[in-house]
DNA sequence: GCTATATTTGGCTAAATGGCAAAATATAGT
DNA sequence: ACTATATTTTGCCATTTAGCCAAATATAGC
């Protein structure tokens, strides 16, 4: 039961759920997610921590970024999760800008989404 | 997204979960499902009504008794909620400790059900 | 080793949430 | 109308949580 209600509480948050429903169709790294969601870069490694804790994020590190994705061999709790995120969102609005908003993240520049993803509220030069 | 956001905020607590799971068996009152949780009334009646808000539960008044019951033709983003619930949580320890202690509460009394419910905590006669 | 950069961790604040008790509401029986 | 009783609403408190910034960590390139 325990590990249904971390899963349940990790669905609980709606830009969770925009981070899984994006990892569908790319592997993604943070500042990729951080650009996408448009929230502070600890925000977002917060989240996609309490996902991986879920299961229902794997992570792999490429160099100085962690790339995020789905899991490939995941347990029935949260395959039976991840359907549900399916079957109920596939067509929702935001899911689809966001798919669309992914795809102008993966033709930029890496570097250029990830000094942006930084520097996002800074004010000087 | 707001309406499956609802839904998976209501699916994030155990007795909520605990109360959904309940009622596949049987439809059950308020008073009933508080003998089950072992919860205020009060307390009972907040989660029923965050749940009915979700689609997730219908009601149904019968003289002073409301019983709650899974819907009937629910719509795709519930539907799918419920499936979710069933494959994970139908072998779960506390699930069928649960569905046990069911059993009890409709082998009994439902007045006395209710009178237990309503005065668990009063310690003067 | 030093610098740059992507991510994580820690500390903080504001808002949301789950719990209870007490009061209010609704209905049935007298 | 009055009483009893099941449920809901309201008000309160303690805990959790999502967000940010600043500091710490990890890795790559020099």
């Amino acid at each position: 039961m325990q590990e249904f209600m971390v899963i349940s509480k990790a669905l609980a948050d709606q830009n969770r759920v925009r981070i899984l429903l994006a990892l569908r169709e790319h592997e993604l790294c943070v500042c990729q997610l951080t650009a996408l969601l448009g929230l502070a870069p600890s925000t977002v490694s917060k989240h996609l921590s309490l996902l991986k804790h879920a299961g229902l994020v794997t992570n792999r590190k490429v160099g100085l970024l962690v790339y995020c994705a789905l899991p490939e061999h995941p347990d029935k709790e949260v395959a039976g999760a991840l359907q549900w995120l399916n079957t109920a969102l596939s067509d929702n609005k935001m899911i689809q800008t966001d798919r669309a908003k992914v795809e102008e993240i993966m033709a930029e520049d890496i570097a250029e989404i990830c000094r942006n993803a930084r520097c996002r509220c800074r004010t000087d030069k």
